[in-house]
Formats: structure tokens, C-alpha cells, sequence
DNA sequence: TCCTCGATCTAACGTAAGTTAGAATCTAAC
DNA sequence: GTTAGATTCTAACTTACGTTAGATCGAGGA
């Protein structure tokens, strides 16, 4: 058994630091997220992470009791990710941040960690409707969380009187992460920057959202 | 053998109605559309698709060759429902409709089919990653046939200067597919009727496309 | 240098699930 | 009512893959 069961970012944060167990662990929970994002929840194999991790299949479990435990700390990790990326980068706001400056810097936020950051986030966005019940209980208690977050940053720019009134505040906020999920989908680095993506997102969801 | 192998919809269009042995088959398509929609493409078990159809599973085999054959037919259906739908309702509309009276149209009727006929078109979308390569092939080429359409909607509706020239057409258009594709994520009968998505969606996005 | 223990490997096991074989049943024509 | 063919079933086979057991390797301290 390994001494530490968490992984822990030494102080370069750089992830060929730390122990070697640590290292070999963090290794295999990134070739998780990797398969997991394109295989799907059932046809993540663990012979496919294994060799993408370059090591034998049962080397997993030394680090994770099952299967399924591995897979599962790859959907919380991409769930946290998102939240606390997107947390941070708000509070990094000015106090006096209007409503839109606020959703702006989310959406940006969103997009950065999707995009960029996307194999364990597009592992948890995308199997989301897979996830076995117990596993998706607790994955819905992370995403009620970060709904909430989005919840707050529309009813403050209603409030502000940013936003028009005239649409249902909950669909037009699962309109605008539907479209921020979604990039994932048709986003590629070749075509266009992350800069100019997101810079069009603001815009778009900006106007959609404000009254006349 | 069956004589036919091809579903083919009896005059009163009815699902009960044809040879016994094609209302089998259509209810074993259906059954394979809702659990490939939940359970993903690798978690999709034959032995689950034949509960649902109240069939043992080995009489899969009687109509496909193969489970493979079966959920792929599943995808071309959910793809070629949504292009479908979308195309007759395009072409019920008055020749004088403006570029955004058309987009507002694609808007209803892709959301008609994928929160509607949701469980093909939701199999088809949510399992697009995840297909098998040669699978996956087929697929982009009606994938392709799909985004031709919006591509066209959206070329109009700038060519009119109905629409904003000052963001990147594609990205644009991706971003209102992503909000339309991730509707059946969270979209629910019992907290709103389609109706009222719908006129929001338009709103949102006539607002988030047009100049001001 | 040797010994210990952490880390990883090789080999083997058990089971779940796709598939096949062949029997049983049902339908429709004569 | 009988028969032929269509349809569906039960039982068995096969393979893939998660998992376990136990051996092996390697680094760090006595």
C-alpha cells in the first residue's frame, strides 16, 4: 500500500515531482481521463489505461481497490476542476465587477478548463449519463454545486437589471452551459485560438442575455 | 429470414400495425435506442435491450447480424429523424420567410425531435465519441449532411444582414447546436412545457445573432 | 553488502456477455 | 387439420476482461 492515497502537487507543481509511487499514480488517474472521455464509461478498459499509463493492468490496483473507484476519482477530479478553476478566477474579480463582467469571466473560465484541461472534465461531462446510480448520486451533489454558482451569477445580473427578464432564468443558464459543454464537441486548437472561442462566446451569450 | 428487412410504416403509421415480425423489430430498435441512450455504447448489453422488448436476446439475431449492426442502425435513425425533421419543416415554410423565420423554424424542430423523439436522436448524440472507428465513419458523413443545413441557414441570414458579421459564422453556429444537443440534459415535461423552451431558445439566440 | 519493504510484474482464475445450435412454437396457406 | 416456413426460445460455447495470488525487482537504510 502506498503511504499517501491523495495526490499531492509538490511546490513546482510540476508533475514529474514527488515521489516516484506518486508520480506512476497520478500517471494512471491522467490515462483514465484519457480513455474514460473517448471510450465511455463501459469501454474504458482497464488493459487501455494500463498501456497508456505504460504499466500492467493490474499495477491499478495497488493504487485504487477497483475499477470503479478509478474511474469515479476521474469524474470528481473533473468536476472539481471546473468548479474551483471558475471559483478562482471570480474571485480574482474586482469587488466592484458588474453582473456581465462576472459572467463574462466565467464563461471564460468554463471554456479554459473544458478546452484546455478537457480530458477529465470532457470524462465527466460526457458520462454523466452513464454513471452507475451510487456514483452518479454523489456526481449530482458536485454538479448542484456548481449549478449554484451559475445560478447566483444570473440573478445577480437580473437583479442588476443586465438581464432581460423576459426568459426563463433557468433555461437560458442551461442554454449557455449547454453551449460551453458542447465545445468540446467541435473545438480544435488548429482551427481557431481558445482566445478567439471564447471571445465569440462572450459575445454571443452577452447579447442573447441583455435587454435592448 | 424475414422477408423484409427494412422497417416499412403501414398507411396508418401506427407502430402496432404491419407483419408481426416487423412490429418486433421496430420494438426491439426502440429498446435498443433508450438503453444505448442511457448506458452508452460499450454499456449497452443485449440481454438489457431484450428485456425492454420483451424477447429473449438471441432473437436479436434473427433481424441483425450482429449487436454492432443493431446499435449502428440505431445512430443512422437518431441522425436521419433529426435531419429529416428538420428539412420538411424548412420546406413547409412560405418562400418569403426571412433568413431568421427559417433559423427560428430549425431551432423548433431540432428541439421537437431531440426532446421528443428523444430517445433515437438522444442515442445518436450522446454516443457520437464513442463509436467504433468504421461506425464512427458512416456517421460523420450524415453528421456532415446535418451541420450543410445550419451552415446554409446561417450563410443566408448573414447574406440578408439579418445577422452580426462581426463573429466567426462556425463558431457561432456550433455554439447554438451545443445549446440545442444539451437540452435533453436537462430539459424536463414536468418543469416547463416544449413550447416554452422553445420560444426562449429563439429568443435567446435571435437576440445573441442579430445586430443591433 | 545485505535486508526490508514499497512497487510492479507474470500467470492464472472466474464470470459476464455476445454468439451459435438446434429445438419448440406459432402462423398461414392448402 | 396438416404441413411448411417463419419466428422465437432454451441451452451451451467462447472469449474478453476485471480481479487475485504470488513472484520479482529496485531503492534506501543498517
Amino acid at each position: 500500500m502506498p503511504r499517501e492515497r491523495t495526490a499531492r502537487p509538490s511546490a513546482d507543481g510540476s508533475p514529474t515531482s514527488g515521489r516516484k509511487s506518486a508520480r506512476t499514480r497520478e500517471r494512471i488517474l491522467a490515462a483514465a481521463a484519457q480513455v474514460l472521455s473517448r471510450k465511455g464509461w463501459a469501454g474504458t478498459r482497464l488493459v487501455d489505461i494500463a498501456e497508456v499509463a505504460e504499466v500492467q493492468a493490474p499495477a491499478v490496483y495497488y493504487y485504487w481497490p477497483a475499477r470503479e473507484d478509478l474511474l469515479a476519482e476521474v469524474v470528481t477530479v473533473g468536476q472539481q476542476a471546473t468548479l474551483e478553476h471558475v471559483v478562482a478566477s471570480l474571485a480574482a474579480l474586482p469587488d466592484d465587477a458588474s453582473a456581465f463582467d462576472r459572467i463574462d469571466r466565467a464563461i471564460a473560465a468554463h471554456l479554459e478548463v473544458v478546452l484546455r484541461r478537457s480530458e477529465f472534465s470532457l470524462a465527466a461531462i460526457r458520462n454523466a449519463a452513464q454513471l452507475p446510480a451510487d456514483i452518479r448520486e454523489r456526481q449530482l451533489v458536485g454538479q448542484r454545486a456548481y449549478a449554484d454558482v451559475w445560478r447566483g451569477l444570473v440573478e445577480d445580473a437580473v437583479a442588476a437589471g443586465e438581464l432581460t427578464a423576459d426568459v426563463d432564468a433557468r433555461a437560458a443558464r442551461m442554454l449557455v452551459l449547454g453551449a460551453l459543454n458542447w465545445a468540446p464537441e467541435w473545438w480544435n486548437p488548429e482551427r481557431g485560438s481558445l482566445e478567439d472561442v471564447v471571445a465569440t462566446t462572450q459575445h454571443v451569450v452577452r447579447r442573447g442575455l441583455t435587454r435592448r
